[in-house]
RNA sequence: GCGCCAGUAGCUCAACUGGAUAGAGCACCGGCCUUCUAAGCCGGCGGUUCGGGGUUCAAGUCCCUGCUGGCGUACCA
């Protein structure tokens, strides 16, 4: 059991008969209130009709601090209990880093819950857009965070290879390669036209009576291999590539239907079939099954979901702004289906690419967008992916293009990564000591130290945190904290040229450091460079 | 109209899920390189957490209400 886990029972033994409290343990904001803060006191105040203070003083009292390696204990503000760590522990975390190397920090926290998380599922009518880069980067930063926190996380992308959007394409391509103008309806981009190259090169043009369904799905199944290439090169995996025609290949979709018949969850109005999601709280009825007997989007999507849920306890959506009321209709469908409260819904919100202080302008319309391509080969893989990971996932993001291609201080990606470089450049060294778990750390003592390790300690909290909560923001925030505490450490303590049991020490924590630093990097999908 | 997301320093964002004195970066001002990379460190400036009620020992955080901004509101996906 951990430190926190010790204290809490410690307290527990303490506690009234009849008396029981969930106890917490904090890191409390300010230094000179120490290092761990509970709030037991406060909260069993009304139960035992005594003033907080004084239950906090009765049970600093009665537990034998040292026992735990606290140096001092002590009641502060309306009641808490601030425990001062003495350093003896915080050597301890130093040599667990070392003894568990890049595998620090990862935990049980998830129980081994399968968690399927579905991301970017872009159509593969065209490149993809900025919205899914930041998709990419979250998704695939929360299925590493899930699986370091001890959850199966599982990336899945879904191909919408089967809706009428790819006949959309088809003529699109084909009225490009006879040199007829696109449909209103159609896709216009330039890539529409090198795939109208690609498939009738040299001046050849399509047959009179192509078919463009099947061009549509030629030219879908280009778009795919360009998107998983692109997405490859942004360093992002899924684990499934689920395509729309599998599930129709299996009449998923209509046994779908036959259950919410079944279920009673559907009924027939002006010859269309409808889902009533507004008995299972959506907004309004949807239509699953048009008037002309085609389902819409909505029926084989049920379906996939209800797919998902066959291979996972609780599934994740990120979806795009433009996606908005879709949450309320499959909410709905899988709560009629019994599936209450395993779909996570995640909105990622816009991006706007700013350059020279203005909003690069995009149009989809006209086929003028930045791409996820043109965007990574601008600014690069790791800075891309560290700003868009920067920010909560709910909230609109500002792309300060000037800024992300800036390779200066003021671009806050090279501060984490430049920590890491610093103390691959100590260890490099030729008069650096080689670290070991055996070594004497004692001499870890300053408080530049002592604050690093406190930090390096918090990793697989934060870990934990990020996954449980889907949000692998937190550990951006944490990463960079991390490396403010390094940098002081750096400007404060020497590592070569001290005195040698300090030496020892010293290059044993920016080890640990360095591990903490690279695993947290790698779970966000960013290099820890050696040299910069 | 209805629904979702947001509103915290001049700007971009935090705040460990209800805790103590609301913190960083950028910008602006001033310091620190003959020793492991200055892509760094230290100091200064900067706040009615959109307004108004409520819940309690305690509210930026929860509830109600109003205001502002973004997005969405198809028998498209």
């Amino acid at each position: 059991m951990d430190l926190k886990g010790r204290l809490s029972q410690a307290l527990k033994n303490v506690l009234p008969d009849g008396v029981d409290a969930e106890i917490l343990w904090t890191v409390p904001k300010h230094v000179d209130q120490g290092d761990l803060s509970t709030n037991v006191a406060m909260l069993l105040a009304k139960q035992l009709k005594r003033p907080p203070r004084e239950i906090a003083t009765e049970f600093l009292g009665q537990v034998e601090w040292a026992d735990f390696g606290i140096e001092r204990a002590e009641v502060a503000g309306p009641g808490f209990i601030n425990l001062f760590i003495g350093p003896g522990h915080y050597q301890g975390v130093v040599r667990d880093i070392l003894n568990h190397g890049r595998d620090y920090g990862s935990s049980n926290e998830g129980n081994g819950k399968k968690v399927l998380v579905e991301f970017v599922s872009a159509n593969p009518t065209g490149p993809l857009n900025v919205v899914s880069a930041r998709a990419a980067a979250i998704g695939d930063s929360i299925v590493r965070v899930l699986r370091k926190a001890g959850y199966e996380g599982m990336g899945e992308f879904y191909v919408n290879d089967a809706g009428r959007q790819v006949r959309r394409l088809g003529l699109s391509v084909l009225a490009h390669a006879r040199g007829q103008e696109v449909p209103e309806d159609g896709y216009h981009g330039e890539y529409v036209r090198e795939i109208a190259e690609a498939l009738f090169p040299d001046g050849t043009t399509p047959p009179q009576d192509a078919d463009p369904d099947e061009f549509g799905h030629e030219a879908a199944m280009l778009n795919l291999a360009k998107q998983k290439e692109v997405l490859a090169s942004y360093g992002v995996e899924f684990d499934r590539w689920f395509h729309e025609s599998e599930l129709h290949g299996s009449d998923a979709p209509m046994q779908t239907l036959e259950k919410l018949r079944e279920l009673d969850a559907v009924y027939e109005k002006e010859g269309a079939v409808w889902f009533a999601g507004t008995r299972f709280g959506d907004q309004e009825d949807r239509v699953i099954v048009t008037s002309e007997g085609r389902p819409t989007y909505l029926l084989p999507d049920i379906a996939y979901h209800v797919d998902k849920l066959s291979r996972a306890d609780v599934i994740v959506d990120l979806l795009g702004p433009d996606h908005h009321d879709y949450v309320g209709r499959m909410q709905a469908a899988l709560k009629a289906l019994g599936h209450d409260g395993k779909l996570e819904v995640i909105i990622v919100q816009q991006v706007h690419l700013k350059e020279g202080g203005e909003k690069v302008k995009m149009s989809k319309r006209a086929g003028k967008l930045v791409t996820l391509e043109e965007l990574v080969d601008d600014v690069g893989r790791d800075v891309a992916r560290y700003f868009f990971l920067q920010r909560r996932t709910s909230t609109p993001l500002d792309f300060d293009l000037d800024l992300a291609k800036e390779q200066s201080d003021r671009n806050p990606v090279y501060y984490v990564q430049y920590a890491h470089t610093r103390i691959c450049g100590i260890l490099r060294q030729d008069g650096c000591p080689e670290p070991s778990a055996d070594a004497d750390l004692s001499p870890l003592t300053a408080s530049e130290e002592i604050e690093l390790i406190k930090h390096l300690e918090q990793f697989g909290l934060q870990c934990a945190r990020a996954a449980e909560a889907y949000e692998p923001q937190r550990l951006v925030g944490y990463l960079a904290d991390l490396a403010t505490r390094f940098h002081k450490f750096y400007t404060a303590c020497h590592v070569i040229g001290v005195e040698p049991a300090t030496s020892l020490a010293r290059a044993t924590l920016i080890q640990a450091a360095e591990i903490v630093l690279a695993e947290g990097l790698s779970l966000l999908g960013v290099s820890a460079p050696e040299r910069m």
